[in-house]
Order: structure tokens, then C-alpha cells, then sequence
DNA sequence: CATGAATGAGAATTCATTCAT
DNA sequence: TATGAATGAATTCTCATTCAT
């Protein structure tokens, strides 16, 4: 904003650019290393000082929130992509691949990923999740019994699917994925366990 | 022989005794706190000092390895018990039912919990959960397409469900896995991704 | 800024001026103490947090070869000045004398006191350890069946010597060292024990 | 003593064999692995409990001081074999070596073997070794000037020597010696150094 | 008396966080 | 404002010593 330190600083990494440096950094480091790295080793990778990370996020945690909300735009992107297809069944599909593609490419902290915090945020991906559901069972693709719980449960379950798979089969989890959608078509028998709210 | 000494002090027990006090500390803590715990700390659980644990397990590794290797007994009893029950069906179901609350109880290290590291008992293990399946594809209760893998990526599945739903919601596991074994029935479409190797 | 915190606090120094620091609270507290003062009491000494002596040194380990080879540049002076001496015989005695000098200025490490890892640096030395015996025995100063090894001994022999006698009588190795010289003296009877390798 | 226990506990150890085991597992163990090898180590070798060892000792500190006391008898066997030999040249010479000797098998806590603790024992030594010296210089044998703490220092410093090269070169200290020897012939130049007192 | 399990202070090392420059 | 050196509490593991059996 200030003209002369624009000028006299123009080397300086504007404090917008430096912040998506660390994020990138940590969200690679995460993935590689998993939640254990060291703020030295992303700092390292970002390229800054830790005084700088410190700067942005008031503590490890911070960050590790922040990584973890970014993906809140791939996760809008996922549903909206989603909700963007004619066939409701289609839609359906799409936003469980997409959202288990996203925890594959996120992998490391996956303990966080489904994390929104802003309340605001949480709701408008909330409500986006609820209609695909609800299309798709208006369409007759997904049974009705079937609650967005029950959604949020099977997120949760990838992370253990993935954890485990990743290195060595990477496509393990699409496989896990599509027997639990089969599970979700109607025509199955009634539910014992009742659903849960969390 | 001071009654009083005998309740401040705890006085020294029976070696194996002590052994026991220190793997349930141990099971408890990491259920609590994950396997992040500082052995201080399982220490003051189990009523001992730091060097006993270290005079039974060598390294932090090894007490964790035990632990997880402890499971190893309530895995066999959930198999033999499944394998028990005269319906194939009721086997299955129970089979997958009971690793669910074998991990409940152990939540903590569930990333080391289907661990097994002594060769002859994986094998063992390994046999009667094929024959579980096996059986239970005879009888007409599951998918011939389903393997084994299906299975053990369904038991992975169950860390990321259970971690995060246990506090708030200790039942949802249940539902899940439900629904997991709907999947499971004959009558289902034919599966697009291919069976998965470990 | 404030003289009372400059005062109370010791403001963070100059990087390298706190590596000295580190290196000089070590050498004298291994010549109090041994080589098993914690590294807790040489950070206090230092007036350094122990942190700050594990971001220059990787190791205790490391520590103290960087305290062992320090002592390199003092050999290398006592062997440069000894040189310098017009009279090869004052060279000699110059040499032996003056590593004892500093094994009792280094006294507490004396164990690794002439490691030299630096393997250029340890021939450099050693030509010039050979040197000083080459002249002393040309000028007819030493007698010619004495050996570099033989000078080696002698200087390991210091040890023992300081580490016994540096309390209560700290110039006992001076008088040692003058006897030893004299037996290098021509005219004494050949020895009966071969040289040594080592 | 006591007939009923003699016959009651026959298989139980007398006390003062079981000493002698400690002793003797205590030495080799310091020789293998210096003054640091752990308690526990000690035990095992004598084949008793580590309670056993604090029963006859107080302390590790004791025990490294009675097994350096337990030279005692190795030193006094040197001197009086020493003086026993008719020529007193031949026998400084016996003793001199016969102390290196005697280091070399006691290499691990040399830093304590010239200790004796025991004031009477360690009188009754000092003359016989005052002695032997005396007989050399009257024998013309050794020079006048060279004192009873001379040789003590240069049994110290066989300490440096055996340590560094025991392993590499065991006959290293053996020159060393008769070099050191050398000096101690008359006709030697007057010493500069002073006499020292300990 | 002997045993060895138990103890816990202490040692080396790590790392999130602070703060002088 | 950015930097990275400094900090020190926390962690794992060791070992001399104690004490119930």
C-alpha cells in the first residue's frame, strides 16, 4: 500500500505470496512426513525464516488448520462440479470419487481434512452436501434411509483406507468406495443400527 | 507388614503381575492420548517407575509392538468364536461385528492394530479369516466377487471411523459397518475396479 | 537497550562469538570435571541454553572433537614455533615441552587430545613432528635409533603423568619430561626392545 | 562356623569365596570395558545377584577400590621378587617392568591401580620400593638425583601409554620403559627440574 | 543371606516457540 | 517486517542403588 515501502522493498515477497508459500510448503511437507515434521523443515521448504510462519499462524496448530481449511475450496470445487452434472445418480458418484481423490492427494494429515472451521463456510458446503444426497435419493439412486451422517462416517472411513493403501495399492480405496455406494443403492435390506447424529 | 506402608506405598508385586499393570497402562494411555504418550506417564498409570517398564520392553517400540501383539489373542477369539456359530451368515456377520469392537476397545494404536508380526500366528489367522469368507460365499450370504483384501481394506476403513467418531458417537462404527456388509450381498451390480493386492 | 536487561539478561551475542563461547565453557569444563559433564553444565557455563549448543554441534560427540580439534591449531603452533628455533636441539626440547604444556592446558580430554581427524591435517603435522626429530638427530642432539613412534609414546605417557599430577603438583611432568629427554641423549646404551609400529 | 548352618546351607557359597568371585568378575569386566561396565554386567559374571555385590561392597566406588587394593598383593609379589634378585641394577630393572606388567594386565582401571588405601600396607610398600632404589643408587646403578616420587610418576605414565597402545602395539610400553630407564644411568646431565613432591 | 525386580534421578537430544537483530 | 539463533521443557533411555521376597 505504502508507495515507498513498495518501492524501496520491491524484493520483499508481498505478505499475501509469502503466505501461500508456507501453506504450500506445510500442506507438502504434511503429506510427505505427516503431521510430525518440524516447523524448521517447512520454513526450509517455504523458503522464509520460522519467525515468519509465526508471523502468519500463531502456532503449529494454526497452520495445520489453515492446510487443512484450504482444502475447503477443493472441497467446494468437488461439490459444485458435482451438483453441475444432469444425472443426480452421476452427481452422487462424483462428489464420493471426488472427495476420496482430494483425501488421496491431501494424505498426511487426513486426521484434519474434513476440518471447516468458519462456521459460514461449513454451512454453505453443508447445504450443497445435503441437496446432492437429497437428489439422488429423490432420483431413486440412493435409498432413503441413508442420512448425510452417514456420508461424513464413509469420508472419515477413507482416511483409513488410504493411510494404509496409499504406498502400495493407490487405487485400493476406489475399490472400497464402490462396494459402499453399492451399499447405498436401494433395494437393500432395512437398517438395524439406527442413524447417528454427531 | 506395615498396614499403613501397604497403602502409601503400593509395596513391590509379583513380576508378572506388574507386567500386566504395565501393558494396560499402556493400552489405556495410548486409547487416551494416542501413542504420543510419554512413558513418564504410563509409568505413573501403572504404579511404577519409568525403569520397570524399561526392565520388561526395551525400547518405547517394543512396549508398543506388545500391546499391539496382546490384540493378537482377541483377534483369534473373534475368529474362533465366528467361525464357531453354526450359520455362515451369523459367522460372517460376527467376524466383522467384533474386529469393530476390538478396535474400539483399542482405538489409540489402531494404526498398529491388524499388525501382526509373528509369521506362523499370521498365517493362522490369515486361514480361518479366508475360511470365513469362504464359507460364507458357499452359503450364498456374500458376493463370490468379494476377496479378502476387500475385507482387510474394510478393516482399515474402521480406524479412520472409529478415531473420529468414538468420543461423540461410539455407535456409529456400527452403522457403517452395516451398511459395508449390505454391500457385501449377492444381487448387487458387478463392480467396475478391479480386485486390489496388498 | 535497557543496561538492566544487558546486565541480567546477557542479550543473545553474535552467532559466532556464542560458538566460542560453547567451545570454550567445554574444554573447561572437561578439564574440571571429564568427559562426563553433562552437556546441561557446559550450557550453563556457557551461559547458553543447551538448545543453543545442539544447533552447532550435532552431537556430544561432536562437541568434543570440535574441543579435541581445536586443540590442532595449538599443536600446529608448537610445532611451527619449535621449528622456528635456530638451534635443532632447543627445537626438540621446545617440541616436547610444549606439548605438554598443552595436554595440561586441555587436561580432561586428554584421551583424544592428538587425535587428528583431518587427514591432510594430520600429515602436515606429522611432517613436521618428523622434521624436528630429523634435525635434532642430524645435529647430533638425539640419538638416531629413537623413532617417530617413540615421540608418540611419549607424549600418550603425558597423560598419564597430568592426569595424576595436574592437582597438587602441576609441574611434576616438566621434571618427568626433562628425565625422558635425557634418555633421547646419544651415548646411552642401544636398546633391547625394537622399535615400535603402530 | 556354626555346625547346623554349615550343614543346612552346604551349597550356599562361603562369604569370603563369594567375594573373591565379585573380585574377580569385577576386574575382568573393567579390563574388557573399562570403569563404566554397569553393575548388572559385574553380577552376572560372578554369577550372583547385584544385592550380593552391595552386600560385601557399599558402593561401585568401593568396589573398583577394593579390586585396585587387590593389586596390592601383585605389587608387593613385584618388590619382593625384586629385591630378592642379587644384583640391585637387575633388580630396579625387575621392578620397573614388572610393574608395567603388571598394568598391562590390569588395563581398564588403571587410573586407580597405584592406589592403597590402607595406610600400613601402604608404608610396608613404600619401603620396599625406597629400598630397591636406594640399593640401585648405591650400586652405582642409578643416578643420585632421581627420587622415590620420580618413579612414581613414571609408573603413571605407563597409564597414558598402555591405554593408547595396548590393543595395537602390547610391547610398546616395554620401550618406552627402557628408553625412560636410560635416563635414570648416571653420567646423565644435571636435571633443571626440581624434585616434586606429591 | 542372596536375589533381582523396582526405583528414579540424570543424561542426551528434539522441537515448538520467542525475540534480538 | 523477516530472519534464524536461542531457549528450555519434554522425551526417551540408563544405571547405581534399594529393598521385598
Amino acid at each position: 500500500m505504502n508507495t515507498e515501502t513498495e518501492t524501496t522493498k520491491t524484493l520483499r515477497r508481498d505478505a499475501a505470496e509469502n503466505r501461500e508459500r508456507v501453506l504450500g510448503a506445510a500442506r507438502s511437507s504434511f503429506a510427505e512426513h505427516g503431521l510430525d515434521v518440524g516447523m524448521d523443515e517447512i520454513a526450509r521448504r517455504a523458503g522464509v525464516g520460522v519467525g515468519t510462519i509465526y508471523r502468519r499462524f500463531p502456532s503449529k496448530e494454526h497452520l495445520i488448520s489453515a492446510v487443512a481449511a484450504e482444502t475447503t475450496d477443493s472441497l467446494r470445487t468437488v461439490l459444485v462440479d458435482s451438483l453441475a452434472l444432469k444425472d443426480p445418480s452421476e452427481g452422487f458418484r462424483a462428489w464420493l470419487f471426488g472427495i476420496g481423490q482430494l483425501q488421496l492427494e491431501h494424505r498426511g494429515f487426513l486426521s484434519r481434512l474434513m476440518d471447516v472451521t468458519d462456521e459460514a463456510v461449513r454451512v454453505d458446503l453443508d447445504e450443497m452436501s445435503r441437496k446432492l444426497l437429497r437428489q439422488a435419493q429423490a432420483s431413486g439412486a440412493i435409498r432413503h434411509d441413508i442420512t448425510y451422517e452417514d456420508l461424513m462416517v464413509f469420508f472419515w472411513s477413507l482416511r483409513g483406507v488410504i493411510e494404509r493403501t496409499w504406498e502400495r495399492a493407490p487405487r485400493a480405496w476406489r475399490r472400497f468406495a464402490e462396494l459402499y455406494l453399492a451399499s447405498l443403492r436401494p433395494g437393500a435390506p432395512a437398517l438395524e443400527q439406527p442413524p447417528i447424529t454427531l
